[in-house]
DNA sequence: TTTGAATCGTTCGCACAGCGAAACAGCAGT
DNA sequence: ACTGCTGTTTCGCTGTGCGAACGATTCAAA
């Protein structure tokens, strides 16, 4: 499955003349892009080939990589993997994040009230990452957590977000959604028309079985200031445990109730 | 407090002539390193500062590094910060991490057991990052969650893991331990030292109080194959809940058998 | 075992893109 | 106007990317 599209980077059409943009380093965390959940290793061939960078170049790129900590080498297969200097990135924007100890108490007392799990996530590119995740203490539930990316155009969470955007930024990224998956176009469409219609009556959108099957969730966005931007929450899990009627009638409401509540305590601090 | 020395990277000392190092892409990570927990927003001049990169240079950086969506520009404060990018490189390495799911539950079930936090962690330069951590549901526990970074010098997960390195890495790791705080540097040793000879010992490290007072805590390398090198577990909390006496002969002995039972299952897969 | 045809990755030398000292520009606050 | 701080532009020199050529492996067929 296509969670990723490939936005254009290098080649880079309208705007190839960019005196201030550097190749190189847009190169190589291009590279450490190519590595996926299930795809723990990957030869210099592969990573030419997926990114479309001649292969001396990948050769250099990674050597850089390697000798910085963020890519090892296994001999044996003679193949890179991630290393561990990429987990200190992610750490220290998480920290500073502080709408997740806002929200974390509200979102815990959800959890365990749905007995499902409820999700704070932010957007790149054309998924949702998690940045904090309670689940019910009976956790029948799903395994995502931190850092787990779920696409932004079939989820509760994504849905909800992209309604919340400015019209500009919509359109950008209704293109590239259309562009990742021209086949099911028509069909994401139809979702997206109607979580903006169940947004402006209710205030929440819902995912009932679009991105997997017997996963219902609903989402609300973050509407923050400046730098809480682009975030959304969900409440999700299992069918059997989240009817639709659910949804709609209890736990939608509780979801916008709790981030509004999140919002004024956030403007307090 | 320092927690990461400067370790140098360009201006290499040694090998500066090496054609196959890209420089622009050691500069761009070192920018995005530059944030911190608790400095969410950094200016080009204090970025320049700190790398001992040109002004102009940084600015490339910064506005590239922006365009690809891991950094945020605040026009109000004329400032950057971190934005979602950085995040989803650091999941695909956890995702792929087989251990993680091999050792929860046993984790679990210590940290329910001594009521403090179990938590596993990868070396990165001078520090831990943990990948996976549980702690009992009776929550005094400190808030370390996955992605936090500790010293390696001071804590029983990061001495447990210098006790498990080669002579050749366990060296050179304390040449930059002494440069990264000269002031502390005999203090430190003596810790590392007595660590070295609780390991040869027991199996187990401990640090009480070392690191900060009032933690204590032990730690136990996973002496696993290839890819699991450099990882070690601990388990700790506030002193109060662990005295010393109960860490040596209860749960640093738990720990070690912990590790030996997520070994022996590792290899069965 | 040898040979040929596939891989794979690294080396080479040239052309050009990106670096950085210095100069420039925008803003505050004396 | 000056000083002290930002961040950006200029432009010559140089480090760096890339096509092509080169080794190193592997596998199959001779």
């Amino acid at each position: 499955m296509l969670m990723d599209s490939e936005i254009r980077v290098f080649g880079d059409d309208e705007e190839s003349k960019d005196r201030q943009f550097v190749n190189a380093l847009a190169r190589g965390l291009e590279i450490l892009r190519c590595f996926r959940p299930g795809e723990a290793y990957l030869a210099n061939a592969e990573l030419a080939a997926r990114t479309g960078i001649p292969k001396p170049t990948v050769s250099r790129l990674t050597h850089t990589l390697t000798k910085l900590g963020y890519l090892a080498y296994s001999e044996s297969q003679g193949q890179y993997r991630l290393a561990s200097g990429v987990l200190a990135l992610g750490y220290s924007m998480l920290a500073n994040l502080d709408v997740r100890d806002i929200a974390r108490p509200a979102m815990q007392e959800l959890a365990e009230y749905s007995r499902a799990s409820v999700s704070l996530g932010v957007r790149d590119r054309l998924s949702m990452v998690y940045v904090e995740s309670c689940r019910s203490s009976a956790r029948v539930t799903l395994q995502l957590t931190v850092g787990s990316r779920i696409p932004i155009a079939t989820t509760a969470m994504g849905k909800a977000l992209l309604c919340s955007l400015p019209e500009r930024e919509f359109d950008y990224l209704m293109d590239h959604i259309r562009l990742a998956d021209e086949e099911n176009w028509p069909r994401i469409k139809l979702g997206i028309e109607q979580a903006q219609r169940d947004y402006a009556e209710r205030g929440f959108c819902m995912s009932v079985g679009e991105w997997h099957q017997d996963i219902h969730s609903v989402g609300v966005p973050l509407l923050g200031i400046e730098r809480e931007k682009s975030m959304a929450f969900n409440c999700g899990g299992p069918g059997f445990l989240l009817p639709r009627e659910k949804l709609e009638n209890d736990l939608g409401p509780r979801l916008v109730q709790l981030v509004r509540k999140v919002e004024t305590d956030m403007g307090r601090v």
